[in-house]
DNA sequence: TCACTGAGGTTGATGCATCAACTATAATGG
DNA sequence: CCATTATAGTTGATGCATCAACCTCAGTGA
């Protein structure tokens, strides 16, 4: 039990796999099933579509949402070829890329948004007290606070 | 806002998802880099080696594990192919199939086990107090409790 | 008994996520 | 100024997750 867990433990932890799993499936279908965005295709647009001019260089996208660059490009490739964003060359640093989201792209954005957050409202807002809503915050903070700041590996 | 969410309700569930991408992203690469496992084959190991007899119908394993049936199957094919699990037909119901775990596989969960819990008490349980350790489970168990009994779709 | 319905599993296609290897350009320091 | 090093981004391979289509066998009722 030195490094292991408890029951009681084990049983949180449990619960919170199971949650997470089902939350996850089910937001992400309902987005799908409503706009054919995935979360992935939802978190970029709303990045792009909430910026001055609908641009952004890609380095900054990528910094955003913390993903890997190599993650950012193969989702761009798939977004550009339905026409929900365009790579643009960039000016100040030549290895760079701008992304501009397309008019369709900004609509399903706006479209998308109006989905999601009534599901998070009716799944998660709805579902909890107004101090475990808190509480969730408060605990997430705190667990990313001993993540960040753990090397890469 | 009547479908939306207000300003501290987005900033909750913002904080839980950073928290949620980066603790499984930690969780799974930890175990991936200490055992050669995914959280995929973990579950499924813990699962057959917690059973009497290292088998379990696919069935079982599913139904357990809350996966789709193609889920499993692909799962389940990886893992042969590597070793961790064999395939026997079914006595009773000569549709189904039977896994067995092999000794490889049964012995790696074990090993899997130690730093899989370990990493758990380090990022979550240790991070946190013991009060929000009680309220994660809660809120787990509220937002399932509403998830559940949501049909498919 | 036998056609039908449905359950248990598999397969193929596609999108998502990561890793490793690579190209091209910028920055830096001697 | 040039060689080195670091940064921005792409590519290919592989594993994971879902969907739709399919096959086989079990159970049911007419």
């Amino acid at each position: 039990m030195r490094d292991g867990l408890s029951e009681k433990e084990a049983t949180v932890w449990e619960s919170y796999r199971r949650m997470r799993a089902l939350l996850e499936a089910r937001l992400s279908r309902e987005l799908h099933r409503a706009t054919g965005l995935s979360e992935a295709d939802y978190e970029v647009l709303i990045a792009l579509a909430s910026s001055r001019e609908g641009t952004m260089r890609a380095l900054e996208l990528r910094c955003g949402l913390q993903w890997e660059k190599s993650r950012l490009s193969h989702q761009l490739r798939r977004m550009e070829r339905r026409g929900l964003v365009v790579r643009e060359e960039c000016a100040e640093d030549r290895r760079g890329t701008v992304i501009r989201v397309t008019g369709a792209g900004c609509r399903l954005a706006g479209e998308a948004r109006r989905h999601y957050e009534r599901a998070v409202r009716r799944h998660v807002i709805e579902a909890l007290s107004a101090e475990q809503v808190e509480a969730l915050g408060e605990i997430s903070r705190a667990l990313l606070a001993g993540l960040r700041g753990l090397r890469r590996p």
